[in-house]
DNA sequence: TTTAAATCGGACAAATATGTCCTAATAAAA
DNA sequence: TTTTATTAGGACATATTTGTCCGATTTAAA
């Protein structure tokens, strides 16, 4: 569905938001280490996210990363997707036609629409703030 | 989505199942062609398929790939995609984590499972021959 | 029986995605 | 001012996916 890319960095950003909700500014090798990803390529993901303006970043000794708590009400999921992987998942064709166009259809352009148009929907009114909800109360998780 | 080779594999079985509708069997070079797919990448997927029993190859001159006309109605989209990506689709993680798991769930765990079994019951419920329906006609496309 | 047209299958090649390493830049603290 | 902890970014390495090439095998037709 997504690229490993973007399923780091939607971990990371959650994971970022969490604990910013309690103040709490998070360094790289911390983030790697809780939600279970290579550091250094997960490095390469927060610089993305950082130049999006889904994640701030400092530099230097007790620098790291956050979220303002206005970005983690605002910043939904259809966006870190789109800062990693684009629009291939909006605009793409189910069977691998150049773009998905309605007016001249693959055969399963109708069906497939619908699934895309709720996996859309989804992304787009999920919030980072939602994501974390669960986690606190340990009833989800970000790694295993 | 679907990877590129499922892609492709799904157009090729759509496009057997509508020339052996009309009784043409046909081959790698014309399927290669109308599907609009490199010839020798597309031989190795029919290869499988024809190990998966989802089509059926004949050796030697004349020979080519057809579908029975049983097949083409019994055939679901599922066992193309499951045949060349396996079930991936159906039991990954939509955050990436090792497996799906509903009892340490990741936060999209409940939407993601949605979108994901609405997915999966499109490609069990569409048969090649419905695939192939609009094509005849000129409604639908496997190239543009 | 020979030739031609086709799939099969293994080895190889190229492109992309994933992941690592090292140095530079930055900023707080010693 | 020096040290230390951090991110930034470029170059490199590895793995996977996508794609190519060619000889072997099969079968129908000449
Ligand atoms: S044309 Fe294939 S999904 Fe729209
Ligand atoms: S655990 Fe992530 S989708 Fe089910």
């Amino acid at each position: 569905m997504f690229s490993k890319a973007c399923e780091y960095g939607i971990r990371a950003s959650t994971y970022i938001a969490l604990q910013s909700l309690e103040g709490r500014r998070v360094s790289l090798k911390e983030i790697a280490e809780e939600i279970d990803s290579p550091v250094a390529f997960t490095a390469k993901i927060l610089q993305q996210l950082s130049k999006n303006q889904i994640v701030d970043s400092l530099k230097g000794a007790a620098g790291g990363f956050e979220i303002q708590r206005s970005g983690i009400d605002r910043i939904k999921l259809s966006e870190i997707v789109y800062a990693i992987d684009g629009d291939t998942i909006y605009t793409g064709c189910g069977l691998g036609l150049k773009k998905c166009n309605a007016n001249k259809p693959c055969p399963v352009h109708d069906k497939f629409v619908q699934i895309r148009d709720d996996l859309r929907y989804m992304l787009e009114n999920t919030s980072l703030y939602e994501m974390t909800v669960g986690l606190e109360v340990g009833l989800t998780y970000l790694k295993r």
